[in-house]
DNA sequence: CGGCCCCGCGTTTTT
DNA sequence: CGCGGGGCCG
């Protein structure tokens, strides 16, 4: 009775098709949901509906796109209905969930419990020694090209068997890589001896489990009651089949997407698996989400007319009902170097005008290496900020390196583990002897560890000084081991990072990069303990060993890690990585040609389309103003290129711009760079030179309208009004002059923070 | 065997 | 421009 309340409660916090998506409780439901039109309140509230009825928490299985969304739907779910339930619910990423289900299932698919998830760096690196060991020319067998039709193949549920006896041979062929089946093989094959998954050997071994295994399969379908699935546009076939495997007993299946924001093609997803639902569950239901919450009129209208180029959708009518909000401003630069100044001087004066925190602001940009530019414009502003992607925590070389010892520990066959620790720290093991351990490793078909510490250390023709300080290695890796038999995951890392002299290498290294090594390694130690006494808290008495924290650690982004000093930052990513994100104000950077849209898609209808998709996302990620910039002239491997700006800014509504005129640089040269711009949008068609000047004019009324008073007349204690906010009072005085701020509170947007040197304030009565 | 230096190459996006 | 790999020297 009480959680009937309750949900009859949160039911008045959804529109009228979100409930109804809501309450769709058996069968096959399809939520097209818009950007920004309550996706993730649906899906959570859904879940919460299904426990209140009696659903048990472990017969739910949500699954997400990235881990942070997960963690963020249980928290929310804990709010709605109790923490206990919500965590018993299985809720994480196709990869961490399937991980853990692969982990009680091993012994199906022969891999040891204790199996090791290789990171990209592994696979390359595997590829490079398996190119080398086949004796092929690595210029024509670089490890990306193998690797990503591996995955590919991988994705689509091709074994490495399949594979050689599949018409893919002669597709090589003709691509002139005909061995990629022989490299696949034993590609497959190391990672079997190692005891070591990829990342799509979690989708594809699953498959394999489920597929080969009636029992085990009817096991999950009953566990699986209900299923849902988050970002459904981005499953790949691997993914799509366990979803079709474990429901196709109860059908009970809920998926959530929108075709309009696929964007990861490059990884195998298929747009196909969201339009194709009708045909797998023909009685299913259809909500559609068009309301967006988000975002101002302008902002939903712009991205609308953007999406609409695009030819193969779902069509929907997304629309808001907020304020029109403002124009969408477009920033243009000569340089790179200027448009990061132009943006960083434009985010310097929204916060100080509407103040803002840092952490309301977002920089996009289509590749990683962009983030450099800005981060160093933002500095010079002295304006903090955080970087997500890149070279992640867990990629620094010290890191991996503790990492690999750890995962040598639980998983002795682990190769590439082997190979990064086998002479770190120096220890007088080198490469010749690596290479000999290697060769009878694979004639042997044995894992490097056993060939060093079993008698076969005898069959290598090494001095005997060598073979002692192998012996002295495997008795360490012992040592360690047993270590780990009678300590939780902290300690164990503790005692490895200090019995190898990790630690103590850092502690007496001079230069400042091993000062910050230290402090790296330090937070690794701390995270693990932290690790450790979570989930000691969750699971009760038994104490957390390695295998759980590795697992954990193989899957995790940095983005899944925020630190408490980064909560008040301004956000730099790549729009990738920020689908799901939302921010009060977003700058889309380096709308070029060739780089947004990239190169790489621009002769393809269907790479272009995709680009134009990310764009949609880029611009939905704003809640109340967007910022576009572009550059005329960029570096590129450390020399300038000559740029044109995107063809997505044609695509755009010219009503709902507004063109700012750089503020450095002559006249002159300004306004010549906007008529270039002007001539390269205005070319089909007359009338965007006459809306444009029409809209300006309007816009030039807005703001003229409004007379700021002097910032000598606000005080404290006076009202004023600010053209956004609103009338407020202030509440403080601080500072003088240029850098007089005023602290004043409005009702409806709380207190801000203005400098009154850009703030727009005027006392009133 | 290890460290240093030079050369060549690359950038789309990530679980 | 920055990283990684290969080659050379101590």
């Amino acid at each position: 009775m009480e959680k009937y309340i309750i949900m009859s409660d949160f039911l008045e916090q959804l529109n009228p098709v979100q409930r109804e998506a809501v309450l769709e409780k058996d069968g096959a439901s399809l939520v097209i949901a818009g950007a920004g039109s309550g996706k993730t309140r649906v899906l959570t509230y859904r879940i919460a509906y299904l426990l209140s009825q009696g659903v048990a928490p472990y017969n739910i299985l949500a699954l997400t796109f990235t881990n942070k969304a997960a963690n963020e739907m249980k928290e929310r779910i804990g709010k709605l209905v109790g923490y206990e339930l919500a965590h018993s619910l299985w809720m994480g990423t196709f990869h961490s969930v399937f991980g853990k289900i692969l982990r009680y299932e091993c012994e199906h698919i022969g891999f040891p419990s204790s199996y090791t998830i290789y990171d990209t760096t592994d696979s390359k690196s595997l590829v490079k020694s398996i190119v080398k060991q086949l004796k092929l020319d690595d210029k024509v067998y670089k490890p990306n090209t193998v690797l990503s039709r591996i995955s590919m193949a991988k994705n689509n549920l091709i074994t490495a068997n399949a594979y050689a006896h599949s018409n893919q041979v002669l597709k090589d062929r003709e691509s002139k890589i005909p061995e990629i089946h022989r490299i696949y093989q034993y590609y497959a094959g190391h990672c079997m001896k190692s005891g070591a998954m990829d990342f799509d050997d979690l989708l594809l071994y699953t498959n394999i489990l489920l597929h080969n295994n009636p029992d085990v399969l009817a096991k999950y379908q009953d566990k699986f009651k209900y299923i849902l699935v988050d970002e459904y546009q981005d499953t790949n076939f691997a993914q799509y089949m366990i979803v079709k495997m474990l429901s196709a007993k109860y059908k009970n299946i809920c998926v959530v997407g929108d075709d309009a924001q696929s964007i990861y093609s490059f990884r195998g997803a298929k747009i196909e698996n969201i339009l194709n639902f009708k045909n797998d569950y023909p009685d299913y239901h259809l909500f559609k989400l068009e309301q967006n919450y988000r975002s101002t009129q302008n902002i939903v209208c712009a991205a609308n007319f953007l999406i609409k180029k695009n030819e193969n959708q779902i069509p929907k009518e997304v629309f808001s009902e907020n304020d029109k909000g403002e124009l969408i401003k477009v920033i243009p630069a000569y340089t790179d170097k200027e448009e990061g100044y132009l943006i960083a001087n434009d985010i310097f004066e929204q916060i100080h005008s509407k103040g803002l925190k840092y952490s309301d602001i977002a920089i996009l940009y289509r590749t990683n290496m962009q983030s450099r530019i800005m981060e160093e414009s933002l500095r010079k502003r002295n304006m903090p900020y955080k970087i997500y992607g890149g070279l992640s925590f867990y990629q620094r070389k010290e890191i991996k390196d503790l990492i690999a010892y750890l995962r040598l520990l639980v998983n002795p066959k682990d190769s590439e583990a082997f190979k990064r620790v086998i002479n770190y720290p120096v220890r007088g093991i080198g490469q010749t002897t690596l290479s000999k351990v290697e060769e009878l490793s694979n004639t042997q078909g044995i894992s490097m560890w056993e060939v060093i510490s079993t008698n076969m250390i005898a069959n290598l023709n090494v001095n005997g000084g060598t073979q002692k300080k192998l012996r002295s290695f495997v008795e360490l890796m012992l040592k360690l081991q047993q270590k780990n038999e009678e300590s939780d995951a902290y300690d164990t890392a503790h005692f490895v990072a200090s019995e190898t002299g990790i630690l103590k290498e850092l502690r007496n290294g001079k230069t400042v990069e091993d000062r910050a090594r230290h402090e790296n390694l330090e937070e690794l130690l701390n995270g693990i303990r932290d690790f450790v006494t979570t989930n000691y808290a969750n699971e009760g008495e038994q104490s957390v060993n390695l295998t759980d924290y590795l697992e954990n650690v193989a899957l995790l982004t940095d983005q899944d890690n925020e630190k408490e000093e980064d909560r008040n930052k301004i956000t730099m990513m790549t729009i990738h990585s920020s689908k799901g994100l939302e921010f009060p104000q977003v700058y889309v950077v380096g709308l070029e040609e060739g780089l947004f849209p990239s190169k790489m898609s621009i002769y393809d209808q269907h790479n272009l389309e995709e680009e134009r998709r990310l764009f949609y996302v880029a611009m939905t990620r704003a809640e109340r103003r967007l910022t576009l910039s572009y550059a005329r002239s960029r570096y590129k491997y450390g020399t300038p290129e000559n740029t044109t700006p995107s063809r997505f800014l044609k695509d755009l509504d010219p009503s709902l711009l507004d063109q700012v005129q750089t503020k450095i640089g002559s006249s002159d040269t300004v306004s010549s760079n906007n008529r270039q711009l002007s001539g390269s949008l205005s070319n089909t068609n007359l009338n965007l030179a006459a809306s444009r000047k029409l809209r300006q004019m309007k816009a030039r009324v807005n703001t003229e309208g409004f007379k700021a008073s002097s910032p000598l007349e606000i005080i404290q204690g006076a009202n004023v009004e600010h053209i956004q906010f609103g009338k407020g009072k202030v509440v403080s005085i601080e500072g003088e002059g240029q850098n007089k701020k005023a602290t004043v509170f409005f009702s409806g947007y709380g207190e801000k923070k203005l400098l009154l040197r850009f703030a727009k304030l005027r006392v009133v009565d």
